[in-house]
DNA sequence: TGATCACTAAACAAAG
DNA sequence: CCTTTGTTTAGTGATC
């Protein structure tokens, strides 16, 4: 093992550069191409779906969504220069800095590879169903309206047209919380002093970006009746509104921290408020005959009172909600840092985690038969038809530090985050086969894979080469490279071993030296939780915890004091597949199998981890129902090799 | 900031 | 000679 030249290396500082980093794979960000090599980065965001003329499917969607980004852009534009609907306040809002950076790229700087990189594989998958319907909508309702804002403009709105449009709104919020979460993220800074609260007074967990959400949000709690009649949902010309809307559609007000008590609130109210069906005399910030912002609290005859006056105009607070709020919401974060210190989670790391915006994210969970992600966070990929236990969810594609497992970065998905991979791979098969998305895995952990999947644990390389292709659209591009990094992890890890076979070389993966290549990190390893927590809801991590906790073998998590978060991890790490193959045999067979650690799988080779039903293509893979026909691989120019050379299982 | 990891690229050699 | 397979080195970015 070569140890390691990295000491001479110049690096640049990671803090960086505004944040182009996480877009550094794209061949108009990167910058001079220092990014990784001659290749790389430009490469994997410029294949694709350009070039010939006539328009695919996907060409169609790509066309859709940078629609979208542009009804986004506009509305950080807005912001950004100070014209966006809550004037009144505007100017009163705490750090409402705005990423220009983000706001001022042209959608047409967003390429399909940057929305897919933006947007996790689930994400996608919804939005290419969302597409496909908006699509079809528009065919068959006006095949005139093919533009976004002619769509929305419409105005005598049947119920399935307004559906359609709430779908295609959640989409655009999606997609503009994308990019507020790169700001979040730190690829826009937020020059301190800006606002009018000490925003550093404020614990971690709330961030100005949080709170400057949080403020969309919060304004955006229109009623849909009002912002349709009165502006004609034009988003063109007032996009905060609309998009805003679909914000108090889908995403819930901060009203999920929570509760002091311990309760979470995060899926009963998420329900009501993230149903379409929500009634017009409720809203989700009013109750009781008061306002429900936290601190605000100010009494209001009916929801019309409210609606009219409190939320956007402060008609009702002597100050803005949300401005009031903050001193609330910081108590809220504490209150929440405690609880999960109570639970013996580090809130050690609360940017990422930005957990008011990311408790949103958990609507989704609840809204099981959306198949939307309307946060716009990455989200794990779930399925509809198949409810999912939460632990599953947690370490496997969310997290925001999806947004940056772009391009040549997802590496710490899997291997560090223990991803279940194989329940990934199961669920997400088909969009992994159609859609020329990069798996959100290792090398090292796709070849393993592949070893595992079979009968013999063993495979040659072509054999290997021959599942990557077969698994993954994207491995049937730049075949070299990827073949390359193939033989190049083969050849540095020493978990995978050659062995000479009668037929020739065959690879093996030694499962101790994989097993061992981990778990150093893993121990107290805050981002795990930090994972977990991003792409659950408090109560169902604890839920799943309890779970995992009464079925797991490990005595010492038996012990709720010693579920501290490096046996947290280390549970969730050595069954990292287990956890997700039980997850999926409760989904298919209803019973909760025992969870067991890969040492205790046996099988005949010295492989001793189970591939984890690796074979589940009968499984659903509900989100993928209806994709599959339409995705069309973006095109195989260079599909070398037939994609199925040998017959799975 | 340094160590580590993962990805990419490339050079090279051996074998078929 | 070409291709495939396998090894190794180097550079880079991201994460810890």
């Amino acid at each position: 093992m070569m140890v390691e030249s990295a000491s001479e290396t110049i690096r640049s500082t990671p803090s960086a550069q505004n944040g182009v980093s996480s877009l550094s794979n794209q061949p108009d960000a990167g910058g001079g191409g220092s990014g990784g090599g001659p290749g790389g980065g430009g490469r994997d965001g410029a294949a694709g779906a350009e070039a010939n003329g006539e328009m695919s499917p996907v060409e169609l969607l790509h066309f859709q969504q940078q629609q979208a980004l542009q009804v986004a852009r506009q509305f950080l534009l807005q912001q950004a220069t100070g014209l966006s609907s809550p004037s009144s306040n505007e100017g009163k809002q705490p750090a409402v800095q705005v990423p220009v950076s983000v706001a001022m790229m042209s959608p047409q700087m967003i390429t399909p590879q940057q929305m897919q990189q933006i947007l996790s594989p689930p994400q996608l998958q919804a939005l290419l169903q969302q597409q496909q319907a908006i699509m079809l909508q528009q065919v068959t309702l006006n095949p005139a309206s093919w533009d976004l804002s002619l769509l929305l403009s419409q105005q005598p709105l049947g119920n399935k047209q307004l559906a359609f449009q709430q779908q295609l709104l959640q989409m655009q919020q999606l997609q503009q919380q994308h990019l507020l979460n790169l700001q979040r993220q730190g690829l826009v800074s937020l020059p301190p002093g800006q606002g009018t609260v000490p925003l550093q007074s404020l614990p971690q967990a709330v961030c100005p970006s949080d709170l400057q959400q949080l403020w969309k949000e919060v304004t955006a709690t229109q009623p849909v009746e009002d912002s349709i009649k009165q502006e004609g949902l034009d988003l063109t010309t007032n996009t905060s509104n609309s998009t805003s809307f679909s914000a108090a559609k889908v995403s819930p007000p901060i009203s999920h921290h929570p509760l002091p008590n311990g309760q979470s609130t995060m899926h009963t109210p998420r329900r009501d408020s993230s149903s379409h069906e929500e009634t017009p005399g409720s809203h989700p910030l009013y109750g009781h005959g008061e306002c429900k912002w936290p601190g605000c609290e100010t009494l209001c005859e009916d929801l019309g009172q409210f609606v009219n006056s409190s939320m956007v105009t402060s008609a009702l607070c002597d100050r803005p909600c949300p401005a009031s709020c903050l001193p609330q919401l910081a108590k809220e974060s504490e209150r929440l840092q405690a609880m999960m210190a109570h639970l013996h989670m580090r809130p050690s790391e609360p940017k990422p985690f930005s957990q008011p915006l990311n408790l949103v994210s958990s609507a989704s969970l609840s809204k099981s038969t959306s198949d939307t992600f309307p946060d716009g966070l990455p989200h794990p990929p779930t399925s509809a038809t198949a409810p999912i236990t939460p632990l599953r969810q947690g370490p496997s594609v969310i997290s925001s530090s999806t947004l940056h497992n772009v391009g040549p970065i997802r590496r710490r998905n899997s291997d560090k985050f223990c991803t279940p991979i194989s329940s990934e791979l199961a669920q997400n098969h088909e969009f992994y086969k159609n859609a020329d998305v990069r798996p959100p895995f290792t090398y090292a952990s796709l070849i393993r894979q592949a070893i595992l999947e079979t009968p013999d644990r063993q495979l040659t390389l072509n054999e290997i080469y021959n599942w990557f292709t077969r698994m993954f659209a994207y491995f049937r591009r730049n075949t070299a490279t990827w073949k390359n990094a193939v033989r190049h992890n083969l050849s540095l890890h020493k978990c995978f071993v050659r062995v000479e076979n009668v037929k020739g070389a065959v690879w093996t993966v030694d499962e101790h030296e994989y097993q061992k290549r981990r778990p150093p990190k893993m121990t107290g390893s805050p981002t795990l939780v930090k994972n977990m927590i991003s792409g659950l809801g408090y109560g169902a991590l604890n839920a799943s915890y309890q779970a995992a906790l009464a079925e797991s073998s490990f005595p010492l998590l038996n012990s709720p004091t010693m579920i501290n978060t490096s046996s947290a991890s280390a549970m969730l790490h050595v069954g990292h597949d287990d956890v997700s193959s039980t997850v999926e045999q409760v989904n298919s067979n209803g019973s909760n199998s025992p969870r067991l650690s890969p040492q205790q799988y046996s099988h005949p080779v010295h492989v001793k981890e189970e591939p984890a039903e690796a074979e589940e293509d009968s499984r659903p893979v509900s989100l993928m129902a209806t994709t599959n026909q339409n995705v069309t691989i973006a095109d195989d120019r260079d599909l070398e090799e037939e994609l199925p050379v040998e017959d799975l299982s």
